[in-house]
DNA sequence: CTAATTTGACCTGC
DNA sequence: GCAGGTCAAATTAG
């Protein structure tokens, strides 16, 4: 690797310490806690929202910090990292909509009758490599914009006749060298994933916070790399972008990738 | 054979 | 009218 732009360290070195600093916070919190009286049941339940914004606000720092490690462009850190999630964050809406409007249209077999949905999107991230996020998603369309020099590709969750999952994402690549990729998701998952769920990373929605990581991976489950052999067997994910030119794009973690997270043992969501 | 992808048509919002 | 988003028939892959 060469030299690591400085901003991206120094926007590592500073999530590192933010994660540091609410720990410690989080430590005095827990013994001044330790040393009230039983009887406190009142400052006990004052406690408890505080611990857990703490609690937040360390995984926030280590999940940003390993955003950042995990690709390779970090220069623009404000694109990779979480923001703290504050309570007042209001989550777009936008499923709902399409759904009630192709129910509505669909009495009449009307193609290509819908809802244009909102602008907002409900998460958005790049990345020089397409992250797998865990769902299954199904191609549906492609479109070149405007401005882009590159098609942007049209996702949505491959359970969504099934179960009714609204969830959709569009993938713009948006650079060529070194290769860029703006993933935007719509809406959230309200399937039953059929994948396994060692690793299962989320645009979130519920209200205050702007990203689930979850991860239930136990080291021990599977030899090797237990989330690409888990991905590979379980479910068909998301297929290799191919732009129309020549561009096509490995849609894969390395497996430094998914050790990278797997080795933290990780066991949460925010 | 089934499921996913491709691609042109079509619709909506601005 | 244009650009973006979605549908669905045709095609391809497994």
């Amino acid at each position: 690797m060469e030299n690591q732009p400085s901003n991206g360290r120094r926007a590592m070195e500073e999530e590192l310490i933010k994660g540091c600093e609410t720990a410690n916070q989080l430590l005095e919190v827990l013994v001044h806690k330790s040393n009230t009286t039983h009887e406190d049941v009142e400052l006990e339940g004052s406690v408890q929202p505080l611990v857990e914004d703490l609690v937040r606000k360390v995984l926030c720092s280590f999940t940003n910090t390993l955003l950042l490690l995990n690709t390779n462009n970090i220069n623009d850190v404000s694109k990779y990292t979480i923001k703290d999630a504050p309570s007042s964050v209001k989550c777009p809406e936008t499923q709902g909509t399409d759904e009630a409007c192709k129910s509505f249209f669909h009495a009449e077999k009307r193609r290509g009758c819908y809802k244009r949905k909102s602008s907002a999107p409900t998460w958005e991230t790049n990345s020089s490599i397409l992250l797998e996020d865990g769902y299954a998603w199904r191609k549906y369309g492609q479109k070149i914009t405007l401005n882009a020099k590159y098609l942007r590709s049209y996702y949505r969750c491959t359970h969504k006749y099934d179960q009714g999952c609204p969830a959709t994402k569009q993938v713009q690549r948006t650079q060529e060298d070194p290769p860029l990729y703006r993933t935007t998701y719509y809406g959230h998952h309200n399937c039953k994933s059929s994948l396994s769920p060692e690793i299962m990373i989320e645009p979130a929605f519920s209200s205050g916070s702007s990203m689930i990581l979850s991860f239930t991976s136990t080291l021990t489950s599977k030899e090797g790399y237990p989330f690409s052999s888990s991905l590979s067997s379980s479910t068909k994910l998301e297929p290799m972008e191919v732009i129309q030119d020549d561009h096509i794009v490995q849609n894969q973690l390395s497996s430094s990738d998914y050790l990278l997270l797997s080795d933290y043992g990780l066991d949460f969501n925010y």
